[in-house]
DNA sequence: TAGTATATAAGAATAATTCTAACTTGAGAA
DNA sequence: TTCTCAAGTTAGAATTATTCTTATATACTA
């Protein structure tokens, strides 16, 4: 049966198996690019002409809840989804704007637990700058 | 006079001197809390009763583009200024949403300039946790 | 001090996200 | 397999952050 790991998946954190929830879920699956729940929403209209934002959003936010995906920040206003849940970096191309995955291991040993009386539960490094298409589209940025 | 060195950073930037202007950079200078425009705009509202948030907005914006003050993406929806342009990291609380400033200088000497063909700009360390006020509270989190 | 380019304020416009309420459906029980 | 209903979906309204528009006001140069 296709699908069969998705129906899992959902079983497994007790949300129904809705042909939505499997679309998405498959989606990102197959679209590890850090969409936004808008191409998201745009990509599956084509399949699925009638599911609605509020879907994705509900859908997103189950998945988020369960630590299955989590949600960048990087720019105003723009979230996106990351489904590569072991820890990596971000670059961030300040011109077009894609995220790529940076899986550096050079400062992993080197993670503390804590900072001061602080407890750190996740960390964060993000790259900005020009990768290398837009560097030498542009020579000098 | 009052003022003088705000007014000195308003001129070296090319921008008129008004008191709206004048009354965000010194808000900003007292107030190292990472705050977020509506923050600004509802406190500056008590000495300027008429500011619009749209100035807070097109200073901001001015100040950001200058490179005076920075801006954080931290929580959905919700940018923080950062008037501290020295390079640090900063912990952002889940529980009680307060940001810190994280002055590390572990990793400093090894800040690469590129990786494979990206040209890097700048580089942002986040940490997640909870705050010491927030761990003798709850106990655990 | 006058003239002018620039800035401000108020509110409309935009866009992401969340909420609401009525309808629909997946999945366990019979 | 069919029934039942809690849970899910949809469409559109509501909310919220941000940007845009335009008429009015003002900082600053000459």
């Amino acid at each position: 049966m296709k699908y069969n790991d998705t129906i899992k998946i959902l079983k497994e954190i007790k949300l129904k198996a809705t042909p939505q929830r499997i679309a998405i879920i498959e989606f990102l699956k197959e679209n590890r690019t850090h969409p936004t729940p808008r191409q998201i929403y745009d990509l599956l209209k084509k399949e699925y002409p009638s599911i609605s934002l509020a879907t994705i959003y509900n859908t997103l936010s189950a998945l988020k809840d369960e630590g299955i995906i989590e949600e960048l920040y990087l720019e105003k206003d723009i979230s996106h989804i990351e489904c590569n849940t072991t820890p990596h970096d971000h670059f961030f191309c300040l011109s077009c704007k894609k995220i790529f995955d940076i899986m550096e291991d050079k400062y992993k040993d080197d993670i503390p637990h804590t900072i001061k009386d602080f407890k750190i539960i996740s960390i964060r490094k993000e790259y900005f700058g020009y990768c290398d298409e837009c560097v030498s589209k542009e020579g000098e940025n």
